[in-house]
DNA sequence: CTTCTTGTTACTGA
DNA sequence: ATCAGTAACAAGAA
């Protein structure tokens, strides 16, 4: 699933590829999570430049330039969503034969495929598309004022970010009953983390998922807010996970999988004790983990 | 057929 | 009012 390191990971390939770019034709296929209505924001979108693509969380964040109405262009992945950008090079809208194809075989393959959403292509030449195979992502035309709500009202602290910090952590733990898997998925709380890096927080850390956050000493603080920087930075070193279909803006996967030491290794061993990896759920998530290293 | 998958929000009940 | 837990959303895999 598309969290805080994949969408880094998508941001700086687009960089690479979107500051200046104009955009051309803009297709909204069978989607209806966009904001203004689909053929508003089509033709809104004809001839603005990119000036920026930042991002907070999850939520990807395009700037217009010399736009005063809606400045800011911004994209949600949700579970399954995808940005992939072609240069004029590569083969494009070959995928007409793909619609029998399943998705696992789509990654990779030509686009559009049965599960682009959009697509946007750009004066400079090249397409970007939004695949989307549920249909839970979004594309979301707004103002300044509306961004500074959304992020205000949705977003907690970066965890890279240094107002992410012992401080903090200690104070959105204090008197909360709820499990501290919970705590961490919560965006508002803390922006970027899904269930992937929470599990793997959590056994790096030797913190069972369920304890209520309340509990957790100071020293159990401090090692869970070290883990947590150590393992999004190294997940964007390893450009995200790939468990299911995450691809960054080449339509490549993530590197990171390698790297997992709990999250979806039910049944194998531990790799620091031997005993066997457990799943079960918590705060209504799949939640693996080890029952002999997680105090 | 049922059950599971997850980011986010809406709802429910305490 | 606040918090915690869960259903819903979509669509495919097992």
């Amino acid at each position: 699933m598309p969290e805080l390191p994949e969408v880094e990971t998508v941001r700086r390939d687009l960089l690479k590829h979107l500051i200046g770019a104009v955009f051309q034709d803009i297709k909204i296929i069978n989607f209806k999570n966009v904001a203004p209505r689909a053929a508003f924001l089509a033709k809104f979108l004809q001839a603005k430049k990119i000036k920026d693509i930042s991002r907070r969380g999850k939520l990807l964040i395009v700037q217009l330039e010399a736009v005063k109405d809606f400045p800011y262009l911004l994209f949600h992945l949700k579970m399954t969503g995808q940005l992939i950008y072609q240069d004029n090079k590569s083969s494009l809208f070959g995928g007409h034969s793909l619609s029998n194809q399943s998705f696992e075989a789509a990654v990779g393959g030509s686009l559009p495929n049965k599960f682009t959403r959009a697509y946007f292509s750009f004066k400079q030449g090249g397409v970007l598309f939004f695949n989307d195979l549920r249909k839970f992502g979004y594309i979301k035309l707004v103002s300044a004022s509306q961004l500074q709500e959304i992020l205000a009202n949705n977003y907690g602290p970066e965890p890279l970010e240094k107002e992410f910090n012992l401080e903090y952590l200690t104070q959105i733990l204090k008197n909360k009953t709820a499990p501290i898997k919970a705590v961490i998925l919560n965006q508002k709380l803390i922006a970027g983390l899904g269930n992937i890096y929470a599990d793997e927080a959590l056994f790096r850390s030797q913190i069972k998922p369920w304890r209520q956050a309340k509990s957790l000493s100071l020293s159990e603080r401090k090692k869970l807010l070290e883990v947590i920087r150590e393992v999004i930075k190294a997940a964007i070193k390893a450009r995200g996970t790939t468990f299911r279909n995450f691809v960054d803006a080449r339509g490549e996967k993530g590197n990171f999988m390698q790297q997992l030491q709990v999250y979806q290794r039910q049944g194998q061993l531990c790799l620091v004790c031997g005993d066997v990896i457990l799943k079960k759920k918590i705060a209504g998530r799949g939640t693996h983990y080890c029952p002999t290293c997680q105090k």
